[in-house]
DNA sequence: ACATAAATGATAATGATTATCATTTATATC
DNA sequence: GATATAAATGATAATCATTATCATTTATGT
């Protein structure tokens, strides 16, 4: 009776590659990277996990609308930051907002996203030289 | 000399459409739609339509990640509602929050997005019956 | 009416993501 | 350790919303 999910080296590099990093990646800079440790991995071996970890709870997907998918270790209630100059994704040191009665009788959310949009540091800084 | 938009019926028609409803439509509620009207519409008009009046700041593009973009005639600042269920998305009636010094220092934002997802009011009834 | 270029409609191309499938591999059982 | 089973992989094709291309139509100033 074999039901469950097994190990695999591939798998256990891809969310180690996302825990260890904050530039909340994309499933096509997780390959490039994972291509140095697994010359032969494929494209779909990322999507495919990155599916899994969404379902089990261990990253989520963030989408600031630059036509990617963005992937998180970090699955902690925070905000983020989309840079619309070098397009990075920045996390925000903020507190969670907490919303009473803003929602239409009747509805229920449990989940909310925020995305602030603008330039980051680094790009404001670049644009005055 | 002639270096400015020209009128046509279908571009009219289309922000004519948008400015009807509170659906936040896709392309292609509208291209089905407008096909009543304008039965030899071509699809790329939407299209093209929809990023000039977005250019020209009388419609704005909402991405709340089911992989289409929602488009609104309503520009002025407020959030949306995304149901996980019937995946409409819905004006919320709330004032635009205020960030004071939440950003990273030298970070600056003139724009955030704020989308909450759950279950509206029809699809909790719905559910239980 | 004419000239010009913007707008349209048809169609092909793009590109991120998903589906398919033969092969490999992990793991439980003998 | 061998074996059986199904999960996981890698290669590849398919999907599909959106964008690009281009010949034709159309709006608008003269
Ligand atoms: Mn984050
Ligand atoms: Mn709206
Ligand atoms: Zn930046
Ligand atoms: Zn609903």
């Amino acid at each position: 009776m074999l039901n469950q999910s097994r190990h695999s080296r591939q798998r256990e590099a891809i969310l180690a590659l996302l825990r260890s990093t904050k530039l909340h990646p994309t499933a096509d800079w997780l390959f490039s990277e994972l291509k140095k440790e697994f010359p032969n991995i494929g494209l779909a071996t990322i999507y495919r996990n990155l599916k899994f970890f969404e379902e089990q709870g261990l990253v989520i997907k963030i989408d600031v609308g630059d036509g990617f998918d963005h992937y998180d270790a970090d699955t902690s209630d925070h905000y983020h930051f989309f840079c619309d100059s070098c397009r990075k994704v920045i996390d925000l040191d903020m507190p969670p907002l907490q919303f009473g009665e803003v929602l239409p009788d009747g509805f229920s959310s449990e989940h909310h996203q925020l995305v602030f949009f603008g330039k980051c540091k680094n790009c404001k800084l670049e644009l005055c030289s």
